[in-house]
DNA sequence: TTGTACGCGTTATCAA
DNA sequence: TTGATAACGCGTACAA
């Protein structure tokens, strides 16, 4: 006890207070449960031995750790960047933190990262969208790990999220409303995204009830090349005026695509994005897109996963979309609407 | 025993396997010491009961938690963003995983933010930048906790990063050998930010070398706003014919306020980043800037934690920078050499 | 190669 | 309000 001993114990800090370890453990967990006079004897003590509580012991006798989980395709969509980092600055301090894994899209190596989290022992976990494996739902409700979904909506399980289908559908539907007939459309993967199975599916979907269909569908991988190369491939079809993208990325890539042939936008085509992250305005002309509360989604996340870590019941809470009109559309114009191939 | 228990524990694993619970103990982390037929039978019984290993418990008695911390300022900037994706994908799956915890940029949150890592078990620790109070080194170094710091260089501490100021050095050198002479800067907050420090002072020393000075020089908060307004009052000086820009985002934000200034870039004005993130490329024109390996800086980053985790001494790793020359820069014209106020 | 038995540092139950 | 003490579940010398 009187060596130099680098990590103090409750036992330390007990014997220096002269008081028992439970008392010393009470100060830290329920400090009301402790007189203020012997609290101070032991917050003295804590210092002076520069004590800090063993997270594996507590984690063992507690049978909890503070830890939150929270599986994302990847930070390098600022989608999920911003989404997560409002998150994790919304998660009570002190009492929880974030332990973040990727799964690159990939549902196999999601179920890998949901189980690895789990056996770090995570007290609850933030996944994105609602399509995934019953299993992996069944598991967790056994486990009983509380969770809340996000980047979407549905009514089967917790969510802080919006509904992709209804933000595009809008979105289309002020396509249409300009005026256009001969609309296409550049996809996301929807294998296992759901979130862009939704978008794609909201505007086909309001398309049908118009009697319409796409003149065109890419599916492409996220990124600004692989926008602007399906992009060129679809305005081979000489009477499409509008695009339709799944998402901010694949617009720019469109944008710059259209540049690049030498179609002026909005004039000649109409390219919309969805997402509204940094990008779009940015781009010239700047994006017209769907915005996506992305922070206070974060922010519901936290607020409604501690709630339910904790015991109490949480309200799902569906966040609203909303178009930002700037300057990529414009109803169509009569060189394109009556071109010929 | 035979009661429907959620979790299953080493003994319940023992008996059925009819082995001791060392063996079982073994077979999870050293199965080579085990005889083939005997592990058989063991994850036979683990499989069978579903058996995963108590997080608290495992921690408490190895004295590791395989958690791995990071504190950067935030998510929202995208270095940061890819920098960690890059880190958390190459952390060793199984053996490490990532919890992230962020300050945005105040030096007083980021200490706390370190202090709760280590309190919650982190193994290791992975910071932002060498300039911090030397007693979260000194506490660190006491708590024999390993760190690597990253986005920046020095030899005071393991790192895997860069030179900000030679890189931004090389742009101004570049900016200079076009035969600009009034350069201004608009900045990053520089105030507990050596990397923004680091990248003004490059600046300003290799200027100095020549015997120039900058002509304006404004420190403005990260945002693509703040940047558009910090351009249009340094322009007010209208013999200024180049601005170097200390990120990316400032960089898009100049632009933008030149667009709507009706000045024309590169032609009237010669602007610069740094970074090379994505927006950097999506400009009009594309942004000249300093590219920065951050996706294997971050790999990097987390290969050397890892052995400096695991006791083996790991080398710093310094990488390099590069001028990525695209549309934002020309030799001053005519017009703003000359212009008078 | 496998088993025994103890220690790891807290929390929580129950009495006092 | 405080104290004694039993878990908590696993790793690991040490012995067999």
């Amino acid at each position: 006890m009187s060596e130099k001993t680098v990590h103090a114990t409750v036992d330390d800090v007990a014997a220096l207070a002269g008081v028992s370890t439970a008392t010393v453990s009470r100060c830290l967990n329920a400090p009301d449960r402790v007189v203020p006079a012997t609290r101070e004897k032991v917050m003295e003590a804590i210092r002076a031995l520069n004590y800090s509580p063993n997270f594996g012991a507590r984690a063992l006798a507690s049978r909890r750790t503070g830890i939150i989980g929270a599986v994302i395709p990847t930070l390098e969509n600022a989608v999920f960047a911003h989404g997560i980092d409002a998150f994790e600055r919304s998660l009570s301090p002190g009492k929880f933190a974030l332990l973040v894994a990727s799964c690159g899209y990939d549902p196999e190596r999601e179920k890998q990262q949901i189980e690895a989290l789990v056996a770090r022992g995570a007290d609850g976990l933030l996944l994105v969208g609602f399509d995934r494996d019953p299993a992996i739902y069944e598991w967790l409700a056994i486990r009983k790990v509380p969770y809340v979904l996000a980047w979407a909506c549905g009514d089967s399980h917790p969510y802080a999220g919006f509904d992709n289908v209804a933000g595009m559908a809008a979105m289309v539907r002020m396509v249409l409303d300009l005026g256009h007939r001969n609309v296409a459309m550049i996809s996301g993967l929807t294998q296992g995204n759901d979130r862009a199975r939704g978008r794609l599916e909201g505007a086909r979907d309001l398309l049908a009830g118009e009697g319409l269909a796409f003149r065109g569908v890419a599916e492409v991988p996220y990124g600004l090349e692989s926008g602007a190369r399906a992009f060129a491939e679809l305005m081979a079809d000489r009477s499409i005026t509008a695009v339709i993208c799944g998402n901010d990325v694949l617009a720019a890539g469109a944008l710059r695509a259209a540049h690049r042939m030498g179609l002026r936008v909005p004039r000649d085509v109409t390219i919309t994005g969805f997402d509204d992250i940094d990008i779009a305005s940015i781009t010239f002309p700047e994006l017209t897109t769907v915005r996506v509360p992305h922070t206070r989604m974060g922010e519901q996340a936290a607020a409604l996963l501690q709630q339910l870590i904790e015991g109490k019941r949480g309200e799902s809470v569906l966040l609203p979309t909303e178009i930002v009109a700037r300057g990529t559309h414009a109803p169509p114009t009569a060189r394109r609407r009556f071109a010929k191939a």
